[in-house]
RNA sequence: GCCGGGAUGGCGGAAUUGGUAGACGCGCUGGACUCAAAAUCCAGUGUUAGGAAUAACGUGGGGGUUCGAUUCCCCCUCCCGGCACCA
């Protein structure tokens, strides 16, 4: 055994066993349960970052804990190979994405590798390769034929100047991140999954995951959205100049359903209606104005002839389309001049454009109650519109200077100059007024989500092909089975403006798969949410070439048992996922309804940030590890200095390891010094998985104090995993030792079952210093004992020291072949316990008692106890409230 | 703006979910070893007052429920994640 801890040794050569051994590759036909534990997989960046490290590693111990727990474990490990970031680094150094891609993928698994982590790598797989999206691109074919895939025009990000589509994070404050230019709203032509249609079942499906935190589920209800509302209409005469009205918009969304009533969304050019959506149809009596998003053929309408509105309806076209950015926007409207029937006052309404409505929501047109909406107050104070109560609250005065909380209080509110609905509550209220709507065939009980159809063209290049020719005489042709996969070519170096395949006639030009005819290939590529949102399928059988899984192999494999990814994918990816899963198991694919059972969703890793002000206000990020933070006599810091010249530096806040802020730490280097196994441990150990982790230099180097400390011992006592013995008739101190051990090892199964790692860690540290305490004096059996199940309890999160001594010992050939330990509970019998004393609540005193004492026999001690007696100075206790096994508590 | 989450010593965090607040680690202070330093080992370490025993205060802020609240309820502040073309 080597005399030093020396990690860069035993790593190599312990990871060399498993790969000879095989000891990783998931076994096909097994007797065991099957535990598929998946973390999500990276898009190749460059160079692994301290998130990946984490998910990896807490994906590696969940995985090695229940291979020693006896489960017959898959862990695969891919990427997720197409995106943005490739064709960004492709501009910037003159290569094209693919080469950049795959030599990143080399550079991160050998990473990966280093990292000791328990993978089948005969399993991976690479989204950018043919063999991968081939399947992508059939099962696109098989959704189009059945409807599932449509196409319909969607609102982008326009960069005038750079004639090319922008994604939301490449508008920065309304421009171009490259060009500068002020950025437009422009309609183009996209195809959409058709997901609504599964909004229910992704809905209903999220109370069969009791395995997934709340927190995600509530996110993906709220984004789904659910609403029980009304759809209605507002009539209007047709004037001479609306003679020519534009087609009316695609049916709305909704369930996916044809709408039941006439008019299918917008306005219709025979009924002359223009429909709306609310779920607050109790304060219908309270509307007194609607407002149409510029989109709206309505707007349209009555821009023509005019210019102000048309002015109006341009200026609404500028800025990004981003959620964040149109709701916290100033709220701006203008009056059409068309006035349209209330259908059940009869009142004349105004219709006004409100660069806040969007036409991809809903009916693109909403009413308007600004007594009862906030954002609806705002805008008639703005713009000085009537405002009418409609709802009243006990005991409160409404008055339409301001704004008050209970203007829109859905469950105190009732009906007031309503009419026939005065004083009925919101259901009672919705109810009279949808059946009043639909007797006069104007309105019906609508169920409506907010969850919008997936548009996943995208103008790019590094991206799966959407395998579709464009006839001009069959239209849309999906590309045939024998045709695909649609390659990618992979040569291209993209120059920023418009799309790169659409430049290309070698791509595009072609012939009809119909009718032979000359046809062009479809140049957009699909969003790379889509590779992501089935590749936890494709592991089951990587390597399948007839068809997208092996149905078998998916059977055996599936649900994935463990998911580990950033919170930040809770809803999209998440969501889309599951979505494929209902899309592959309709298709026969797949069993079950659900792709993961449970999800583990971890924290981010954050760092501190420092910089200096530059001329002009401009921030230099300086790296953690160049600074050195002055501190006071109390370790308080006070002041920060770069070590290159002793000059000081801002301390910033604790942020996100990024490379804007240069407060990102590699990886490589803390395994370079340190090893993989403290790198490995410190994670574990600095935070729980769910919580955010700061990232500290000084941490690492006591997760590598202690893994050394461990190693010292274990050197010390030799090859004491020979050592059997009786554990009988043991000493107060080996009992005391064995009582130590076991209550660590029950803290930490318990901590295990939760995934909290990090007081798994303190457990384990705990039985460290209990041996180290009693290593000269104890038992050599007990001391035995112990060290078997300090290494076990370690192997999962620091795999290579726990091998090599478990090894080096005695204790066996392989640690993971090991059984689990299990809490010994006669160990933790104790004869008197410790009872805590209160007064009043208040801590006062202690006591220590038979562990069988009675509730008597404790109330008598504690009144006889003198502390308890100077209290009371003489009065009797009104109350005596025993925990047993805890404390007492004297109410005085 | 909307949805979700978070806030505990100088720092990361613990408290088995209403019962000893601060486990474990980092840092810091003192000591041992050393010619010296590093490393290592031992002891101490929430704040304030006190020589000490001890007392008061203390889990972002304000209120409430309870014998007892970091934990449950109401209100507020700040920070973080997501918002459909970053992944």
């Amino acid at each position: 055994m080597l005399p030093n801890y020396s990690p860069k040794d035993i790593e190599a050569s312990t990871q060399q066993q498993w790969e000879s051994n095989e000891t990783f590759l998931a076994k096909q036909d097994s007797n065991k349960p099957k535990y598929y534990c998946l973390s999500m997989f990276p898009y190749p960046s460059g160079k692994l970052h301290m998130g990946h490290v984490r998910n990896y590693t807490i994906g590696d111990v969940l995985s090695r804990y229940h291979h020693m727990k006896g489960f017959n474990v898959l862990q695969p490990m891919g990427w997720d190979a197409f995106g943005l970031p490739a064709e960004n680094a492709a501009m910037a150094n003159n290569v094209p994405p693919a080469a950049w891609t795959y030599s990143n993928i080399e550079y991160m698994k050998q990473q990966l590798k280093l990292l000791g982590l328990g993978v089948d790598w005969t399993r991976e797989v690479t989204t950018c390769k043919p063999e991968y999206y081939r399947w992508e691109q059939w099962l696109f074919t098989r959704l189009f034929q059945k409807g599932v895939i449509y196409k319909k025009t969607s609102t982008v990000n326009w960069d005038p100047v750079d004639n090319t589509v922008l994604a939301n994070e490449q508008v920065i404050e309304g421009r171009g991140w490259r060009s500068g230019a002020l950025v437009e709203k422009r309609e183009i032509p996209m195809y959409f999954f058709r997901i609504t249609q599964y909004a229910d079942e992704l809905l209903t499906g999220l109370d069969t995951l009791p395995g997934w935190p709340e927190q995600v589920k509530t996110m993906q209800a709220n984004w789904i959205g659910k609403s029980y509302g009304v759809r209605f209409a507002f009539e209007y005469e047709i004037t001479p100049k609306n003679n020519h009205l534009p087609n009316p918009p695609p049916g709305g969304e909704g369930t996916g359903a044809l709408p039941s009533l006439p008019g299918g969304g917008g306005i219709s050019a025979t009924n002359n209606l223009l429909w709306v959506y609310t779920t607050r149809a109790d304060t219908i009596m309270g509307v007194t104005f609607v407002a149409v998003a510029a989109e709206h053929p309505m707007a349209t309408l009555a821009a023509q002839g005019n210019a102000k509105l048309a002015e109006f309806i341009e200026e609404c076209k500028h800025g990004g389309v981003a959620e964040a950015d149109i709701a916290t926007m100033e709220k701006k409207g203008m009056d059409t001049g068309i006035k349209v029937t209330h259908p059940l006052t009869g009142e004349l309404v105004p219709v006004w454009i409100g660069n806040y409505v969007l036409m991809g929501y809903g009916e693109g047109a909403v009413m308007a109650v600004p007594a009862h909406d906030e954002r609806d107050f705002g805008f008639a104070k703005k713009y000085n519109l009537p405002i009418k109560q409609s709802i009243a609250v006990k005991d409160q005065s409404f008055s339409d200077t301001a704004w008050q909380e209970w203007y829109a209080d859905k469950e105190n509110g009732v009906c007031v100059n309503s009419g026939n609905y005065d004083g009925l509550n919101l259901s009672q209220a919705v109810d009279a007024i949808a059946a009043d709507l639909a007797a006069k065939g104007l309105g019906e009980k609508k169920v409506q989500f907010r969850l919008r159809d997936w548009g996943i063209s995208r103008q790019r290049y590094w991206g799966c092909p959407i395998p579709i020719i464009h006839c001009r005489t069959c239209g849309d042709v999906p590309v045939p089975d024998d045709q695909l996969p649609v390659k990618l070519p992979e040569n291209v170096v993209p120059d920023g403006a418009g799309s790169p395949l659409a430049k290309m006639p070698e791509f595009y030009e072609c012939t009809c798969p119909k009718c032979g005819g000359k046809a062009r290939r479809e140049t957009d590529t699909m969003d790379t949410f889509v590779e992501s949102s089935w590749y936890y399928a494709r592991y089951a059988s990587p390597q399948c070439n007839t068809g997208m899984v092996d149905k078998a192999s998916a059977q055996k494999w599936l649900p994935v048992d463990q998911y580990i990814g950033g919170i930040e994918h809770a809803i999209l990816h998440l969501l889309y996922a599951r979505f494929f899963h209902k899309l592959m198991r309709d298709e026969g694919l797949v069993q079950g309804d659900e792709p993961f059972k449970n999800l583990l969703t971890q924290g981010m890793v954050v760092a501190p940030t420092f910089y200096r002000e530059m001329e002009g206000g401009k921030k230099l990020w300086i790296n953690p590890a160049e600074v050195e933070v002055e501190v006071d006599a109390k370790a308080r810091p006070i002041g920060a200095k770069l070590i290159a010249d002793g000059q000081p530096v801002v301390i910033g806040g604790t942020e996100k390891m990024s490379k804007s802020k240069n407060n990102g730490v590699d990886p490589q280097a803390i395994i370079d010094a340190y090893g993989a196994d403290t790198a490995r441990l410190f994670m574990m150990f600095a935070a729980p998985p769910d919580q955010q982790l700061e990232w500290s230099d000084t941490g690492v180097e006591g997760a590598f104090r202690f893994l050394r400390r461990v190693w010292n011992l274990s050197a010390e006592l030799g090859d004491i995993g020979k050592m059997s013995g009786d554990l009988g008739n043991l000493s107060t101190d080996d009992q005391a030792l064995r009582r130590e051990t076991h209550l660590a090892l029950k803290q930490a199964n318990f901590d295990f079952s939760r995934f909290q790692f990090n007081t798994v860690v303190s457990a384990a540290m705990k039985m460290l210093n209990a041996l180290e305490k009693s290593r000269a004096t104890a038992n050599r059996a007990v001391l035995s004992e112990s060290l078997s199940i300090l290494l076990r309890l370690l192997s999962p999160m620091t795999p290579h020291i726990s091998q090599t001594l478990w090894k080096e010992l005695g204790f066996g050939e392989d640690i993971l072949a090991a059984s689990w330990p299990e809490v010994d509970e006669a160990a933790l019998v104790q004869d008197e316990i410790e009872l805590m004393i209160q007064v009043n609540g208040k801590l006062r005193g202690s006591l220590l008692v038979a562990k069988d004492a009675s509730k008597a026999e404790i109330e008598q001690l504690t009144l006889a106890h003198e502390t308890v007696q100077k209290l009371l100075a003489g009065a009797t206790a009104k109350k005596i409230i025993v925990v047993p096994g805890r404390l007492v508590n004297v109410v005085a």
